[in-house]
RNA sequence: GCGGACGUGGUGGAAUUGGUAGACACGCCAGACUUAGGAUCUGGUGCCGCAAGGUGUGGAGGUUCAAGUCCUCUCGUCCGCACCA
């Protein structure tokens, strides 16, 4: 064992401070703090006993607590023990409380890794994620963590792939995910699409390898149905979640108003391209600039470019300078601003002016309609990009105090000028005119814009959910019926790392239509995990009697939902937390869900830091959870991570604070000996107490009220832990055994949820366990004898005085006088202010 | 550039509504007990100063009897988004 702190032999026992009647046990003699013991035993316990499972009686109160489930990498790291302690400590605190607690636990077991260690070293994707599996719900295990067993699964499990499949195919049929070709963002490392929420820096949000776009058939779930929805519903969760997160989901989705129109080509134009075009769609967020257009840009990517290369209406070195666009990747395509002219013309639509227009990098296909009207003169990329080429740079807007800006682009809104019956409008109001007129003449209209894309779920990976769908050569794409789901995957499988593994197998996509009964083959691509990840808080919510029936029932959902308290990292800010939105309101439409959001209150943990770096493999600068427990327990982890910053801030890590939070539970443990058992708080006649009898009792039930304040509002665990540290300090000032009993009776419940085996340990021997409950705070302990009050002069503080708590105001004032004749003398007092409780202050001149 | 969070001792961090800044802990210093100490216990510890005292919450102003807290400006750090027309 490598436990090395428990020794005591040589520690002599404190006969003087150990002095108390009830003296069941001497310092150091009996007790002595052993976590390795303390811990197995009452893991086991629990495990014996189902400690944790919810009741199915609909009718109590409820609570549901959830961390984020892990991906079953291996090893579980110390971000995992803090999201999990955090949410421990709540769902312990509402056991407490009385309440029914679902606080389960599972795993988001599809995804690249183990396909990665398949290629690396061979082994089954299966295999590696189950042993993972396996071994990490020992490590879980071992700190002690109050999750339901019952409602444990993994998301590759096959049922759970079934109900998840369930799902695609209703929305597939309601028309919430279609198949269409775009451009994409392609991983060349990791061979598949991502969706653009995971792209990072233009690289892939796994692997950090640039990506590139490449034109594509795939799937998408139409998540801007729901945009609006998405951003307006935000409002409900102000207060609840972290303003960053509310920012930074309203930031993603990206709502604009602005004008659309058409821009149409002029005659000679219109012959060239054969009539197959009259002009093409603008979009702009500042209508009030339009007389100000002075070339218009397409996207690379516009099917009108296309066309004209096709047709080969452009000269050779135009068509392949524009390929070169396309094929760049997003960071070049940032770097330098490039664009060629398309030797074509449209009319403005206010003047009759001919616009020239250009393909330009800097413009993105896949929003509004891939084409901006460009106005150089007010947007700074239209000013760059008409710098480089030389083109005109027409003002049409003054800066109020300004006046008209030379040699840089004017975005600020102003007044109007030369713009034709709009001169002289402010711009707000000239954007709403010119709307109207647009929409009054049919030359355009008022259109909402996203910058949020519909999620593309294909991957064209092995270990993911099939997609359900079968490819009919009469019938199109059609869905698995659902008696066949679940769709699995097959075992048999080579991984190289080449290609999709499903494409290659040689019979797993062979299959019948199930409209027409003819030959079909299945959908080889796989869902993105996130699929998963977005409703597996829904299927805890079913209990074992449906568990094989029905993905979750209507009741128990309606019961459980919502989420009360979600905690996990901020990185998942957008997309887990976005696309679990969408879902959670998708199954609502579907009839499957009541709620509107999942999640009622978020709490987004910090990072945990070494010497200031986030812990990394590549760093080394990691702490390995297994190593910690074993050396000081499960109980010292959990109290050095709750008391060393408060939840949502960054923890830096500490090995001396870790050794001095295992010093505190010592010390906690071992004076539970002035302690006597017995089955009831022992009543105290406040009274009759000495003076630190009195401060000590005050400090426990001080350490009381700051606990429900923490769980229930501020989750800030190091100051409760303070307080409880501060009632200890003031008990060991004391002998008095009914005031040691009484403490550990409210002390070992108020700390149970942070570190319960120690508590249970300590309840099991003095109380039989009945003080783990919500603890009655003793008002009698808070009457004052006298007031400590801070006198100050000028604001500044000078010293200190004691009165009765019914002392007048004017006995207050004559008190502070005495204490601070120094700073009287020579003065008068012009103003004596009294606050109760607090301090008297005295202006003198 | 836009959006968000945040700046308090040597360190992590306290300070519900403006009311004795630095709780609690780590570290450090001194002492006790010890063959020994990385154990335990006692005391001290914002900074300057022998002291009296001065000074102090990134900086500069302001409101107030009183500002870490409210207001204005400013500097800095971190995070997210980033040609979204």
């Amino acid at each position: 064992m490598s436990f090395r702190w428990g020794w005591s032999t040589s520690r002599a026992p404190k006969p003087e401070k150990s002095i108390n009647k009830a003296a069941v046990w001497r310092r150091g003699e009996i007790l002595q703090y052993n976590p390795s013991e303390i811990e197995k035993k009452w893991q086991a316990f629990w495990e014996a006993e189902r400690s944790f499972e919810p009741s199915t009686d609909l009718s109590l109160p409820k609570k549901y607590v959830l961390s984020m489930f892990p991906y079953p990498s291996g090893r579980i790291h110390m971000g995992h023990v803090r999201n999990y302690t955090i949410g421990d400590a709540f769902a312990r605190f509402y056991r407490q409380q009385g309440m029914n607690v679902l606080h389960p636990i599972g795993w988001d077991s599809f995804g690249m890794p183990a396909e990665n260690a398949a290629i690396k070293h061979g082994v089954h994707p299966k295999k590696w994620t189950y042993e993972n599996i396996d071994y990490m719900r020992k490590e879980l295990a071992s700190l002690g963590l109050s999750f339901s067993k019952e409602r444990e699964f993994a998301t590759s499990d096959p049922l759970y792939t079934k109900f998840e499949q369930g799902f695609i195919i209703d929305l597939f049929e309601k028309g919430l995910l279609y198949r269409k070709k775009a451009y994409l963002n392609w991983c060349p490392h990791d061979l598949t699409v991502l969706a653009n929420e995971q792209v990072v820096d233009g690289c892939c949000w796994r692997c950090d390898t640039p990506i590139v776009k490449k034109e594509m058939n795939q799937y998408y779930l139409r998540i801007t149905d729901y945009a609006d929805e998405l951003i307006d519903d935000l409002k409900q969760l102000e207060r609840k979640w972290p303003n960053q997160v509310l920012a930074m989901q309203e930031n993603w989705i990206g709502r604009s108003h602005g004008l659309e129109f058409t821009l149409a080509f002029d005659e000679h134009t219109k012959q060239l391209l054969r009539g197959e075009y009259e002009g093409f769609e603008v979009y702009t967020t500042r209508p009030d600039t339009i007389y100000g257009v002075s070339y218009t840009a397409l996207a690379p990517e516009h099917p009108l470019v296309s066309y004209m290369i096709e047709n080969r209406m452009l000269p050779q070195a135009a068509a392949s300078e524009i390929e070169a666009m396309k094929n760049s990747s997003a960071i070049d395509r940032q770097k330098e601003k490039h664009g060629v002219a398309l030797g074509i013309d449209v009319v403005h639509p206010l003047t009759g002016k001919k616009i020239p227009v250009w393909v330009a990098n800097f413009v993105l296909m896949d929003y509004g309609s891939g084409a901006v009207m460009a106005v150089p003169a007010h947007d700074e990329r239209d000013f760059d990009f008409a710098t480089k080429y030389d083109l005109p740079i027409t003002p049409v807007i003054a800066h109020p105090e300004e006046g008209i800006a030379e040699g840089r682009a004017m975005t600020e809104p102003g007044i109007l000028f030369n713009s034709g019956a709009f001169s002289e409008l402010m711009s707000d109001e000239a954007k709403s005119a010119i709307i109207e007129y647009f929409d009054k003449e049919g030359l355009g209209k008022k259109v909402t814009n996203y910058r949020l894309k519909d999620w593309g779920i294909s991957r064209q990976r092995y270990w993911g959910a099939p997609i359900p769908l079968i490819h009919c050569p009469k019938c199109g794409i059609v869905a698995e019926k659902k008696e066949n789901l679940p769709v699995t995957l097959p075992d048999d499988v080579e991984i190289t790392g080449e290609g999709n593994p499903l494409e290659h197998h040689p019979t797993w996509k062979q299959c019948s239509c199930p409209q027409c009964g003819g030959e079909a083959e299945r959908e080889t691509d796989t869902m993105d995990t996130f699929v998963q990840s977005s409703w597996y808080f829904l299927r805890y919510t079913a209990s074992a009697k449906l568990w094989e029936e029905k993905a979750f029932d209507k009741d128990e959902l309606a019961y459980w939902m919502n989420v009360d308290h979600y905690i996990g990292g901020i990185e998942h800010a957008i997309l887990h937390l976005l696309y679990s939105r969408f879902f959670t309101k998708a199954l609502r439409d579907l009839g499957y869900v009541d709620a509107d959001e999942p999640f009622e209150r978020l709490l987004t943990q910090g990072m945990v830091l070494k010497d200031g770096a986030k812990m990394s493999k590549s760093k080394g600068n990691t702490v390995d959870p297994d190593a910690l427990i074993e050396k000081y327990g499960a109980d010292t982890a959990r109290l050095f991570i709750l008391f060393a910053a408060p939840p949502t801030q960054e923890l830096e890590w500490n090995d001396s604070a870790v050794e001095g939070a295992f010093r505190f539970l010592r010390r906690f443990y071992e004076r539970s000996e002035n302690a006597y058992a017995t089955d009831v708080i022992p009543a105290i006649d406040h009274s009759a107490l000495s003076k630190p009898e009195k401060a000590a009792r005050k400090k426990v039930y001080e350490a009381l009220s700051r606990a429900n304040d923490v769980f229930g509002e501020r989750y800030t665990f190091n100051t409760m832990i303070a307080g409880v540290m501060e009632a200890m300090n003031a008990l060991a000032e004391q002998k008095n055994a009914d005031v040691w009993t009484e403490a550990y009776w409210v002390l070992s419940s108020l700390m149970e949820p942070i570190v319960p085996h120690v508590c249970w340990e300590i309840s099991d021997r003095l109380f039989g366990g009945k003080n783990l409950a919500s603890q009655q705070l003793k008002e009698e302990v808070f009457a004052l004898e006298s007031i400590t009050l801070g006198v100050s002069v000028n604001g500044k503080n000078r010293g200190q005085i004691e009165v009765a708590p019914e002392a007048s105001k004017a006995e207050m004032i004559e008190a502070a006088k005495a204490v601070v004749p120094n700073w009287l003398e020579g003065k008068t007092i012009v103003k004596e202010i009294v606050v109760p409780n607090k301090l008297v202050n005295l202006v003198v001149k």
